[in-house]
DNA sequence: TAGTATATATAAGAAATCTTATAGCACCCG
DNA sequence: CGGGTGCTATAAGATTTCTTATATATACTA
């Protein structure tokens, strides 16, 4: 009498979720069902794998040393479709790209646009996050980064250099006399990150030692940052490409050597040989390459 | 859109067997249903896994490519189920030992009478082979062997020894006359094994190089063996403990060191703290320690 | 305190899956 | 060359599984 393996993805969602109904929305299945594939479970097993209250499914002991090994299943199920959909050659289908904000919500639009006009039976989904495990997760099949890539799995290749600055908007000029070297910056409003150490590392590098609390504003998401230097609230990091696009929006210190940041394509080693996904990398590293202004006007 | 995890079980179980038939036999599913799993799978995949022809499904490339991972898969879901059921504590329920052809038609029918009547609500079946690879994937319980089970993931105890003897029926023995030394053997018509080297390495030990041919009846079966010797057909090896049984079945050579055989009983580690495992292996190992004699009579 | 959101459990109808039965093809054996 | 065996494919009915809808309980919120 053997157990189905699609009840122990069922309980692998239950488990990692706390609930039938949380569990139930990520495997595209009902609570109902959910729920009888985990009593079937506990039927065939003969003793309990949750203890089911209020507020969702706790874990019994038997039920916890059972996790580890279904997770092993589910890795080994994803590669099982990674590898499949690596040895795929049909044109139509989907590719999911997962982007940063800029990228996702101000960029990729307009460079796809082009893209699906010729490729009529390619679907584009576009994941917004930094996070590079979804495409080891397959929750995304291309990922743009602006950092390299260094999963062991991934296929990565550098697509070019941003050049970055510091910018203000007018309105913020006239309140503030614009800075004339790296010292004066302290006397200024800053637009900083917030969870993301990576600008207080830059400024580093370029002789200012910055605590997050020297930034007025702080925000991990990149397109806050901008519009929050469009409102004239103070001065913040920006790609040089970007800023043209905004007469009103003028360097400051443009002398100062800003680390550049670089920009990446990146998929899974498994997946590098699908046709579709080889399309949509090229298209995309080829139109990335352009400085975002040409794409964007 | 997922796969489903059973039909990629099925997928692993059609590329194994090579037909959908054999397949379906194995799965304990029907071959219609076996081939709309693979249908289905294909349809998802968007490529071919098998070539249906008369002689079976033979694996496409891309199938071959797949098959690694599936099996893998197979490994994690046998290691689950192993888990599932050391961690359980019902009573009842079935156990399969896995037993050579002396011990398993001989011996334990009578020593499982004796176990079934204390323990109405476990049901026990047998598995007549000589495989180990049975226990890492769960097609047995426990198993019974004359050897020392060393694969890393087992739990073995060893019972007792077991003391051989060379044995010879009256009738032969009244047409050749009784050996008096090794060298004599050779003059013998001896008993021996097919494909199994042990017995030609015993002989070696005891100071009689032989080669297969020199047997001039040969089986892998110990039943066969014993019968063999009973027919009057030669001279074989044979436990002390069985030759009791049968008073024309005498032993030449007394004094002989012939190197005795050593009885393990063994079970996987997950499933060792099983109840009814250890139930039913603390019952055989108690019994299985008394010379066969005693059992059989 | 009413309203919303979270959670599980259950009943009944809808939808999918599985089985039985059959057809068709190729091979092997006496 | 008939008769068995092993194989896949297909149709139709039986069965199971899944979903929709509802009941119940708890916590948070305004």
């Amino acid at each position: 009498m053997h157990l189905s393996w699609d009840h122990i993805r069922t309980f692998h969602a239950v488990a990692q979720h706390g609930s039938l109904l949380a569990a139930s929305r990520h495997l595209g299945l009902t609570q109902p069902t959910v729920g009888r594939h985990i009593d079937l479970l506990e039927g065939q097993l003969g003793f309990a794998l949750f203890a089911r209250g209020r507020e969702g499914m706790r874990l019994t002991e038997k039920g916890a040393d059972l996790v580890a090994t279904a997770s092993e299943m589910l890795g080994t199920a994803t590669a099982f479709e990674r590898v499949a959909s690596g040895l795929e050659e049909r044109v139509e289908g989907t590719i999911r790209i997962s982007a940063n904000e800029i990228l996702g919500a101000l960029i990729l639009p307009g460079i796809i646009a082009g893209f699906i006009v010729d490729h009529p039976m390619i679907e584009i989904e576009i994941d917004v996050s930094n996070d590079v495990t979804n495409l080891l997760q397959r929750d995304a099949d291309i990922a743009v980064r602006m950092f390299r890539p260094t999963q062991n799995d991934l296929v990565a290749r550098k697509v070019r250099e941003v050049p970055l600055g510091l910018f203000a908007h007018e309105s913020y000029l006239r309140r503030h006399p614009a800075p004339v070297n790296v010292a004066d910056l302290r006397e200024h409003i800053l637009l900083g990150q917030d969870r993301n150490p990576s600008l207080v590392e830059a400024f580093r590098a370029i002789g200012l030692d910055l605590a997050p609390g020297d930034f007025q504003f702080r925000s991990d998401n990149n397109i806050s940052t901008i519009n929050a230097i469009r409102a004239g609230i103070g001065i913040g990091p920006l790609q040089l490409g970007m800023a043209e696009l905004w007469p009103d929006v003028v360097q400051v210190l443009p002398d100062l050597p800003v680390p550049s940041l670089e920009l990446w394509l990146a998929c899974h080693a498994d997946v590098r040989h699908n046709k579709r996904i080889r399309l949509v990398m090229d298209f995309l590293a080829e139109r990335l390459k352009a400085p975002y202004g040409t794409i964007l006007s």
